[in-house]
DNA sequence: GTTTGATTCAAACAAACGTTTGAATTGCCC
DNA sequence: GGGCAATTCAAACGTTTGTTTGAATCAAAC
């Protein structure tokens, strides 16, 4: 008796059936979505009995909302590109870097990030409590960062949609893996692809704000500038 | 009898409850996914009986198949901006007003891209079928444009990714319509905000294009450009 | 007015769904 | 070994799913 329902982090130490359960959950929920996946089939891949969802999470919603919430930690991607004294291109290889790692790792971080895309497009609610909560800072830190760069004293809505736009060369990357293939075969597969992202990436965001401070007539000083150019 | 089980095409002919199907099915998938959304639910909001369902498209698969692949046409989105005679600047602008013009018309349209991006996630095998055989074209003419006004004799790998590019910043504000309002309020619905983002994606593509031509050490001919630069 | 074919309807179907149950099993402390 | 709580299990629960059925309704042709 006496269920641990939600006991908030327990991942190893209450045996694995609930480990397991998290992980199948992770890449079934993000291959196919929330309604199409089966307690059955979560059960099942997980070798574990199906009582097991409502032992460990209380039902089907818990265990969706356990695996979303499950590996949420910005810091590290945070602190890849905060730093102060970093020139606007080492920042924005830092910032890109965060975007690219999980296409490095194995399938798994690919299936975690593909299950945040998905709730972009749902909003079954939990984006605004947890996704959100997650994005909000690497947007806020964006912007600073363009602040600081710009020589700007305030954020005003064209600096938004820059960086709106910066982060969307990442997303895309993800959001388009599969279509890619289909319509660029190789882009996205070639050995030393996201190392090729990565350097294109980098440029394109480069030119944006270039362009961003010309427009402004605030030409970025050469410092801030690494080597690339 | 003999009832007109996928008759290609007959929307308004055989009487409106095809139709009216049809059109509760773009907005319900989309806004829902294919799983979560029931017969009994898309006959009730249509008004009809659930046997029309079967009746008219064979399975809810069939109607499915017919809201996804019913308002494509990529013609008139290549016409916007594959005339030679465009300056690159113009050229462009044409290309990113197809991706915005959704957003100006009522939510069915918005709702029928959801639906798309949708199947970018899911790949139930229909996107190859249609929504890549309506993507293809507008890609390969998004390289040609590029191919010319580049100067190259060729499409490499880094004129893809570059193409990828200028279409993720399109793409991005279809996927981040709801999420960038949470993260970034207004940006998508205060008054002239489509006509600000063309701008901005505008500049954007301009900027990664006259880049990619310094990097290739053939920097664009100003004819080429417009009037903003 | 009757016939004919197309369309609509309420009802029912089997299958799959999420969840619960209560007994069986396990691991561990005394 | 006995007691105890945590965990696992097969089975069943009631509901909802997609689909089908056969009769009822309708509109036009004869």
């Amino acid at each position: 008796m006496n269920p641990p329902v939600d006991l908030s982090r327990a991942p190893a130490e209450t045996g694995d059936a609930r480990a397991r359960l998290l992980q199948v959950a992770i890449r079934l929920f993000a291959h196919q979505g929330y309604a199409k996946t089966s307690t059955r089939e979560l059960a099942e891949a997980a070798q574990v009995n199906v009582a097991a969802i409502s032992y460990y999470f209380g039902d089907k919603a818990g265990l969706y909302r356990a695996a979303f919430l499950e590996p949420m930690d910005p810091t590290e991607d945070l602190a890849r590109f905060t730093d102060p004294s970093l020139p606007l291109e080492h920042a924005l290889a830092g910032f890109y870097a965060g975007f690219l790692e999980p296409l490095r790792q194995g399938e798994d971080a690919r299936l975690c990030t593909k299950l945040h895309l998905r709730e972009m497009l749902e909003s079954t609610g939990l984006i605004e409590n947890g996704l959100a909560r997650s994005i909000q800072p690497l947007h806020d830190a964006l912007l600073a960062l363009l602040v600081r760069h710009l020589g700007l004293d305030a954020v005003d809505d064209e600096l938004q949609r820059l960086a709106i736009c910066i982060e969307g060369l990442g997303v895309q990357l993800h959001v388009g893996l599969d279509i890619n293939e289909v319509i660029a075969p190789g882009v996205n597969t070639a050995p030393g692809a996201i190392d090729y992202w990565h350097g294109t990436l980098l440029r394109a965001a480069l030119a944006m704000v270039q362009a961003e401070a010309r427009r402004r007539g605030r030409p970025l000083p050469a410092t801030m500038l690494g080597s690339l150019s």
